[in-house]
This record gives structure tokens, sequence and C-alpha cells, in this order.
DNA sequence: TCATGTGAAAGAATTCACAGCA
DNA sequence: TGCTGTGAATTCTTTCACATGA
């Protein structure tokens, strides 16, 4: 409807915890309220922050009254794009994929990883978490049609690049890179990087000595 | 030595990119000098922005030649802390806990998960990795004196604040959270949180309609 | 009185642009 | 000429503060 205006991506991580907290809220009682307040506490942010955020989804609250969490759970749904579904194709079932494939918390959430891939000869024909390991050669033939959304790489870095392109080319418009790798893509393809190597650097160098700034402490890597 | 100044989050990440791509190149050429531009394009950042960034390490580029790969690695190991070795105890066997402790990666970069628990009597005792699981009953007693540095937690959402209290309660410094859920500690620990989910809203949201903001195209979550 | 929405101010981070050194 | 180090300018984000509505 709106949200022509391109949301900042600090406002858009926050929209997505404030989205699961309506979600536990709604659960508990469908008519509540929030105050701007409340959400901010529950969460660690201001109530300025949060009002400022809320702003990019339309005028939904109330002076005096707060946000109904029904009507706010319902637009962050769409805004975020999770009233659809939402298919991946994994690439890689090392320790990383495997993890991923028994996440119980994706299917809930409507994303659904409908093709595994691997270059192992030991692993391909096998099934894990009901999902049965494709070779990797076949991966232009299986997904050419299939209309798959996104992509997960979970290979070693030094094949990260090369699957990202095959990946492209049969046309995922968005990749979650867990491989410590820049990956080098066309604009028009999103790019998310996990790195645990990084994260636990950053972990370490705050508890190191940067005697830990307060601010930064909730902030999700 | 110097760095009393605190470093931006920002370049802190930066900075440990940095480290992997001169540890690479050292590898390489050992003699090796790279320009804030080559460091640049290799990760994709500025060249303003290495150098920049580079400032808060120290006076170590030489105009005109650029910067001593060797000397740069060096000086960077010391102020992210890894001229010394972590210890991790690592709460929660399950598959993101798996997946940790086969991942080879840490061991080089020092980092070493020495404990693993988990509530699971069907897990307890069992080994992976070549670590054996202990009981969580056990936590205060097996970390009490062991010096732990930092705690892992991949438990469920609803057990994560009695974990990291738990940790907290034997001196860990810091704590990587796994779980989707916000940690209420004092300032003075440092969180760092990891969320698969969250991660992968982002990217949806990226490629439902935000076309993809190049600007933050590589950005590691 | 309580709480939103939003301009204005402040604060951070990035980019620019250039003096100065090899 | 090539490249660093850094103030100045710019852009991005957060916080403030208050007019307005319930």
């Amino acid at each position: 409807m709106d949200l022509k205006a391109k949301i900042p991506s600090p406002t858009v991580k926050r929209l997505s915890l404030y989205f699961r907290e309506l979600g536990e809220r709604r659960a508990v009682d469908s008519d509540a309220t929030m105050s701007s307040r409340q959400l901010g506490d529950a969460l660690g942010f201001s109530d300025a922050q949060v009002r400022k955020d809320l702003a990019f989804v339309g005028q939904l609250g109330h002076p005096g009254v707060g946000y109904s969490v029904t009507l706010l759970h319902d637009n962050l749904r769409r805004i975020l794009g999770r009233d659809r579904s939402w298919e991946a194709a994994l690439v890689g079932a090392g320790n990383i994929g495997r993890a991923l494939l028994s996440y119980r918390r994706f299917e809930v959430q409507n994303f659904h990883i409908t093709r595994v891939f691997d270059n192992n000869p030991a692993t391909i024909g096998s099934t894990i978490s009901e999902r049965s390991v494709l070779d990797i050669s076949e991966l232009e033939r299986e997904l050419a049609d299939a209309g798959t959304h996104l992509g997960i790489i979970a290979v070693p870095a030094q094949d990260a690049q090369a699957i990202a392109e095959r990946l492209i080319g049969v046309g995922v418009g968005g990749i979650l890179n867990f491989a410590p790798r820049r990956l080098e893509v066309d604009e028009s393809v999103a790019v998310l990087n996990v790195d645990f190597s990084l994260t636990l650097e950053q972990l370490a160098f705050q508890v190191n000595l940067g005697r830990n700034d307060p601010a930064r402490e909730g902030e999700s890597s």
C-alpha cells in the first residue's frame, strides 16, 4: 500500500523484533494494545525509537491508547513479506546445513527448504530431516522452473562464489551465505552473510577490553 | 598500548574482515604490502573507509607504499584479542550446538569449546565431536574454577535467560546467544545474538520489494 | 492524563578532498 | 606519482521535545 519509501536497514531489523513480540502477545490476548513504551521495554529500545520505526508502517497508533496488537502485527506481516511462502534451496549438507534443515522454526514461519544439494557422493541420495540430498550437478535441472526464491549457501569458502552464480543463474532473488567469503553478485540480488567466526571475534573483542558498550549490548549480529 | 579510544562497532566488524584478508595474503607472501584500495576492493569497502578504520589501529601505513601485511596483521591480532586463547562453554547440544562443535575453523582461531552441557538424559554422557556431554545440573560445579571466558547458548528460547544467568554466575564475560530471545544481563557482560529467523526475514524483506539496496548488499548480518 | 506522530537537534558513520610524505 | 592520514562535508540514525488527539 504505502511502503514506497525505503525503510532503513536498522529499522527493518527492529520491525522483525516487533513482529515477533507482537505475535507472542497476540497469542495470549488478541484484543490487547501496546504502547511504544511497552514494546520498547520488552526489547530494549526507547519509546521514541519504536514510534519512529512504526511510522514507516503507517499511522496505526491511537494517542492515549497505543497500538492494537492485532492490527500492527498484521501490517508488519505484510510489510515484512511474511504473508507469503518462501521456498529456499540449500547447498551444502554439512553441519550447518543439517542444523538448518532441522530448525523447526523455519517451517512455522513459512520458510521452506525444498531442495538440498551436496557434492559428497557419500551424502548424495541420503535423507536428512525428510529431504533427500541431491547431486549438486543437478542444481540447474532441479531448480530451472522451480521458482525457488532463496538460496542458502553452506559450503566451504572456496566454492561459495561459484554456487552463488549458479543459484542466481536459476533465478533466486536472495542468498543467505554461511561461507566466510564475500560474494560478488549483481546488485539486484540480495545477500546476507552469517559468519560465526566473525561473530565470535566481535564478542572476544568486546570482552577483551572494549569494556562492553552498553548501547550495543543487545545487538543482533 | 593505544586503543584507549573506543572503536566504533561497525569498524570492529571490518577490522575482523581485514584481519582475515591479511592472514590469507600473508600466507602467500609474508613480505607483501597492501594499499587501502587493494584491501578495500577485496572486501567491498572504499579506500577511505579502510584508512579511517586502520587509523584506530595506529599509524602503520607508509605513504606511497601502503601497509605491511605482516605488521598490520600482527597489530590487528593484538587489538582483536586474537593473541590469546578463548575457552567457551556450550549449553545445548541440539542441532546448532552440534554444528558449532564440529566447526573446525574455531580451533584454528584459538576458540575452544571445552565443555558441553545439555538437559536431555538421552544426550548426556554421549560424545559429540570428541567432547562428552555433561548434565546441565553440573554447570556450576564444572565451571566454578575453570576460568571459562565465553558462554554459548543454544537452548530453546524459554530457557535462555536462566542459562545466561547461570553462566554469568560462574564468571563468563561474554555470551553468544542463538536463542531468539533478548537476554537481560548486566552491562558488564557482552552479549551477541545470532538469530537465523531474523536473518532470513531480513533477506525476505529485501527480496520482497525493498529492491535490494546496493549499499547494504554485502552486509554481514 | 496518556500516548502518538513528527519536526528539530544531536550524534554516528561514511565519504570527500587534499596536504604531505616516499 | 602513489598512497597515507585527517579535517571538513555529508549522509544516516537516534534522541529530544512538544503539538495534538483520545
